[in-house]
DNA sequence: GATATTTATGACCAGTTGGTAATTAATAAT
DNA sequence: ATTATTAATTACCAACTGGTCATAAATATC
């Protein structure tokens, strides 16, 4: 009976028996979805696959393994979002693809597991807290950037503060997501964040 | 020994040793800053000084007593925001001390029990979703109607339709809420609205 | 093959959850 | 004063919560 799965670095012990990213991808998908207090360690096991005892030796008790699946997620779609910063040499073409594939992704979600987990926990959770207002810092200084630049080729012809208007964005970005998780039909909404970059353009 | 306080419609029977919406204002807040699965009946009970039975009896379960809270904070918040829309004669003056109202609201209320909501709850719960949808209907409405005279008065010089900047400000508002509860600190984003106004102006 | 080491499993735990029912207290009507 | 009616209080409940621990299984090393 071999259930041995992950070949690579194997050591001394029993293997284990599940990829720890395939877990950690159902985890976040679990807490994305249902947030932190509206999941339980069985929704976890069910979702998984794995038993209570499995989820705390690899990741730890539930808080822990949510980071894990909260980091795991701003990796994710940090990787994929600033992949399409990149496609054009405009960056104002560059700022309307980027905020394109996130409305697409957000929609496609159902929403944003940071803002969700930005609204349920950072005003009690520090640790929660520190983790999303270090991604925050970080989108919103890649927005400032492609802003400025827009700026300096004239695409962008609005007299304001480049993090000014990143904050706009920011907060437009918050409040898309919060929409589309509690609507199901997006029509009116998916258009909000082209029609605000519109509006800088005259 | 008296314990009767609400004088009025004094019927057959124990009379009622608390006022219903001192009750309803409590039960709201705890709902409002700690969410609804967040929050235990022991915790409405310590917030209210009643006894789960009494709680029971008089609102129904919990889920009924949070749609309750819910329509009580809708009420409260839309009737203080409205108010602020009528203080001037110019539209666009209207529009911003009511944007300025909700602004100042939602930093001294640490965000808004509807949006809130409609992040953990609606999206797997029909009669919030409902209640959400209706609230949100209406303020649009509120909204396009503001704009749409601005526009008239050439207080607006963007050319856009009336319910799609609204749709903006609506998702902007959605936004604000979220990021004010998240982030201690809102000096950042407490232009948002002015810079979104501002940008319409040019 | 025996041993050490790691993992998987299932039993177990105390505390909390939302919710109910029986009892007692306070009032109005008779 | 008795009775009907409503409310407050208390005791109680089964189900679930997050979390632990002892045991069995699977591997590498010796």
């Amino acid at each position: 009976m071999e259930l041995n799965i992950s070949d690579q670095h194997r050591s001394v012990g029993r293997p284990r028996q599940f990829e720890e990213d395939r877990v950690l991808d159902a985890v976040m998908n679990i807490f994305w979805h249902q947030g932190y207090d509206g999941t339980s360690l069985k929704d976890l096991c069910v979702a998984t696959g794995l038993h209570k005892g499995s989820l705390y030796q690899a990741f730890g008790d539930k808080h822990q393994l949510f980071l894990k699946s909260l980091k795991y997620y701003m990796d994710q779609s940090f990787k994929d979002v600033a992949s399409s910063a990149y496609l054009h040499d405009s960056p104002m073409a560059n700022l309307r693809s980027l905020l394109k594939e996130i409305t697409t992704n957000c929609i496609a979600g159902e929403g944003c597991m940071v803002v969700n987990t930005l609204v349920e926990m950072a005003p009690h959770d520090p640790e929660v807290k520190q983790m999303i207002h270090q991604s925050y810092a970080m989108k919103q200084r890649f927005l400032t950037d492609l802003i400025d630049r827009a700026q300096r080729d004239g695409e962008i012809t609005i007299k304001q503060e480049p993090d000014r208007l990143a904050a706009v964005l920011m907060v437009a970005l918050a409040g898309l997501a919060a929409t589309i998780k509690g609507f199901s039909n997006t029509d009116h909404i998916s258009y909000v964040l082209e029609d605000i970059l519109n509006s800088w353009v005259q």
